[in-house]
DNA sequence: GCAAAAGTGTTAGAAGTACACCCATGA
DNA sequence: TCATGGGTGTACTTCTAACACTTTTGC
């Protein structure tokens, strides 16, 4: 089918940030040769994959998330292009990849195009689909990834802080619909690096008409509940 | 030369804004098939080309710009990897590049990366070299451009905005080592798109250690002369 | 009662915003 | 003398930063 022919010189990553309301988890599949046990070590690797000849990036992104990950209709930005000549020096990951897509010709230098997104990670989402070798992995605690996928990560966080400062409202992709003061001081923190003073922060939310306080407090805590807010996008702009 | 083998899937593309002291202006070559007359019309676009099996994406935005234009050693900033079906829809586009390249394949869709760089157009700059068909058009009055390049202007001015905003010293890459404060002033409003009052800018420019005026002023003006400064990088950080 | 996290106010300094007139120069 | 752009000051508001103790809840 042609729509699916390979483009063996372009692919896209994605670096899917899964917030718990503590910390930043990236969202990892398995590199493991077909056949080989299923409790085999193996390494991790970024959901990527070349790209089709028929298909844009964007939407390879979408569909790569989609396939190795069961994740779909999340927002992905592109952050930036990876084009080193030594992308592929690794004879495992090369290898890997070559039998991945069946292809027949050995492959060259490969420039991938990065995505980031930042989602929540709820309930459903902490189990993911046992369809697929994917799990979530503390940003602060990440192993050795494959090809230069931890540079691609940092890369991704770097780029995220400036969109962060940029258009703030991002964070609250990283919550739940009802959220407490402390995770979405968690969410902006882990984001921009930055630290910030706890009283200020919630000055600053009494400051912000988009983020609406309700009468509904957390539950089974084992500590004071606190109260939760919701986002307003329409209270954004004015 | 294996060294200079192309690479048809990829390409780069570079915005390079120079600055006259008052406005941006787009850095553009004439697409012209060989042979055509040389006041043939013709149509402008963006210095940029496909890459090499064998370059990286910078080394290749540099080699471009070099091989187009002239320029070299300047500071190109990669801000978007462009990537849509219809690139090469233009059937004008797509024989020229064919050409160009002496290409015996006809191209798939091509993913360009987008370079930026901020330089200001001095004496020398403003006649480009004459071995180049290269020349400056004013950013606030582009013809169409071949290929998407419009649009890849448009997306390398939004960049530019949070670049310029997030790291201010960049429009000093603008400004000649001795500028005038209005000159200043331009350049700011011109890349952030954002309009300030001139005496706030003032008082702003008092209080930047790393702008250092001159005992100096302009020369051969007819109006009140305005005093030079200079930008030191050794006093940015403290 | 203790462990754990929630929640709260003041002050000082810095930075930003709004606003209008006189000055120097060359033609 | 006129046209052109250069240069300046004040008052007000907003934002930022520093700083420590009391409250609620479950165990």
């Amino acid at each position: 089918m042609s729509h699916e022919q390979i483009n063996p010189y372009v692919s896209v990553d994605c670096v899917v940030l899964g917030f718990d309301g503590r910390q930043l988890n990236v969202l990892l599949v398995r590199q493991r040769e077909e056949g080989t046990d299923e409790n085999s070590t193996g390494y991790y690797k970024l959901p990527g994959s070349l790209i089709y000849m028929h298909e844009t990036l964007d939407e390879a992104a979408q569909r790569v998330l989609r396939q190795l990950t069961g994740l779909s209709q999340v927002n992905l930005y592109q952050f930036y292009a990876f084009g080193a000549l030594n992308r592929l020096d690794n004879q495992r990951d090369r290898v890997w990849l070559e039998h991945f897509h069946r292809l027949e010709k050995s492959l060259e230098r490969i420039v991938s195009v990065g995505y980031f997104s930042l989602i929540r990670i709820n309930r459903t989402m902490l189990q993911l689909d046992k369809g697929y070798e994917a799990c979530w992995m503390p940003l602060s605690d990440l192993p050795q990834l494959a090809f230069d996928h931890n540079d691609i990560i940092s890369k991704a966080m770097e780029k995220i802080a400036g969109v962060v400062e940029a258009m703030p409202e991002i964070v609250f992709s990283l919550l739940p619909r009802k959220f407490t003061a402390s995770q979405l001081f968690y969410a902006y923190s882990a984001t921009t690096g930055k630290t910030m003073d706890i009283r200020n922060f919630h000055k600053k939310l009494h400051t912000m008409p988009f983020v609406v306080p309700l009468e509904e407090k957390q539950k089974d805590v084992n500590h004071r509940a606190a109260r939760l807010y919701r986002f307003d996008r329409r209270l954004l702009v004015p």
